[in-house]
DNA sequence: TAGGGCAGCTGATAAATATCAGCATTCGCT
DNA sequence: AGCGAATGCTGATATTTATCAGCTGCCCTA
């Protein structure tokens, strides 16, 4: 039964949200990504409760999710796609921070903080997601300090990598930025049936700015990485052909 | 009563660790930090056993706390000191990934996610921290949510400035982010009678460090905004003379 | 108090990266 | 299918930043 629709539009981008509410098919309890996911230790009754109060969001590729400075009113829970985390310059120029996946949580720092959004969110193909509003979510936590647990394990390893992604854009230059971001995508979001091509697309400014480098200088390291024999380009699929010798380009082990 | 002396040493740095049992007058019950710290929320009990356990470390400037890649064994409140949190990328060069303060946890991260320092700690000044032991800390949090709260606040704060810090890094150019590194040390450290004094001591090797730069790039954009009557500069001793031109240079607002 | 070493500073130069311009290709839309 | 806009790509150039070399002055200690 279709209970709500809710529509927001942006000056940023064209988007729409739509929220609908016991969307048929999507039950908590039997979803695969909340054993990876904030509510993994719950009773029958809190699976009810999260059920009747989490709304389900649809996003195209490109719609955003929730904008930089923003307010949040609650968390979203990656049930099937793909998002980039990103924050915008002096210039509006973007720059990605983390990327998200299955089972993944987005939007919660603000929330728990009681903070605005520091960065905002879009999706990178059609994705689905469960919002879970503000009020349930406290109610959860206040019955069960395993969601707590969860949320400071989340937060450290976005901290982590946080940590050592600032380290390298102070200290390694472009090329080796490069090569650990294809790496890194690999590692994400894996492969397809041929073992070697990315399974995920982005535009080549996107890529730029998850490097944190200029467009037209990640095009030109993309097509050194193609000229030794590290990659193959078709389009926007990047295929890893020499995974090892980008390793050693990304400095990762030496 | 003097129960145990604890000596480390580490190929970097010449340092040692002096700890001790029941060192007098570091009472937590009556310590002004805990109220902002993690330990706010103890009842009697609690306290006495925080005390019984924990211990005192001193360092000397230039000591280092922890270094990356070693496994964490406790978390380390500040009594009365500064810090410099850093990670040392491939040739050795360290960048500043945050500073520490009075009241202030370090190293807590990589304790709850049961995982090695990400980074290294060492002393800015003549510091005093008290130590907790993870099987004290664990104790303590079992009878006490509140610690599950203020760690996530701790963490979520120390997300946020990783994120903007990485954005920074990638877009703005190097000037800008000195500006915002005098500024922030302002913030963080205060200054000292005379109102514009920053109230840190610092090489310029380590601001340039912290901004992410080289330091002979560091020490001419120093004496730019030395020309410019933004700073006075008296051998270690920085006085910001014209904040509001700093704010615009790092362009912080507009 | 002499001198070794290191931090701070500056100029010259080199290297890395960004920007700008122009063109080709692809994509989205009707 | 075809049009317009956006994306991708490349070369030329400008700008930013790092590196190298050399100098000064200060601190430490022998």
């Amino acid at each position: 039964m279709l209970r709500g629709v809710l529509y927001i539009y942006s000056a940023d981008y064209k988007m729409y949200l739509l929220m609908e509410n016991d969307f048929c098919g999507y039950n908590c309890k039997t979803c695969p990504n909340c054993k990876f996911s904030l509510f993994s230790n719950l009773d029958d009754d809190d699976f009810d409760f999260l059920n009747m109060e989490k709304n389900i969001v649809h996003l195209h590729k490109g719609q955003v999710l929730f904008l930089q400075d923003t307010k949040p009113h609650g968390i979203y829970c990656v049930k099937k796609g793909k998002l980039k985390v990103f924050r915008r310059g002096g210039e509006g120029k973007e720059h990605i921070i983390r990327l998200a996946n299955d089972a993944d949580v987005v939007g919660y720092r603000a929330l728990i903080s009681n903070d605005k959004y520091n960065c905002g969110a879009a999706a990178l193909e059609e994705t689905v997601l469960c919002y879970v509003p503000r009020l349930a979510l406290e109610k959860l936590m206040d019955r069960n300090i395993s969601i707590y647990k969860k949320i400071i394990q989340l937060l450290a390893v976005d901290l982590k990598e946080a940590e050592s992604k600032m380290s390298d854009l102070a200290q390694k230059p472009v090329r080796e930025r490069a090569a650990e971001t294809l790496l890194m995508l690999k590692h994400k979001y894996g492969v397809q049936e041929d073992g070697q091509t990315l399974n995920v697309t982005l535009s080549r400014e996107e890529m730029a700015n998850l490097v944190g480098t200029a467009t037209e200088s990640f095009i030109r390291i993309l097509s050194d990485f193609k000229k030794d024999g590290m990659i193959e380009v078709d389009h926007k699929k990047i295929k890893i052909v020499n995974e090892e010798m980008l390793y050693m380009t990304a400095h990762l082990y030496d």
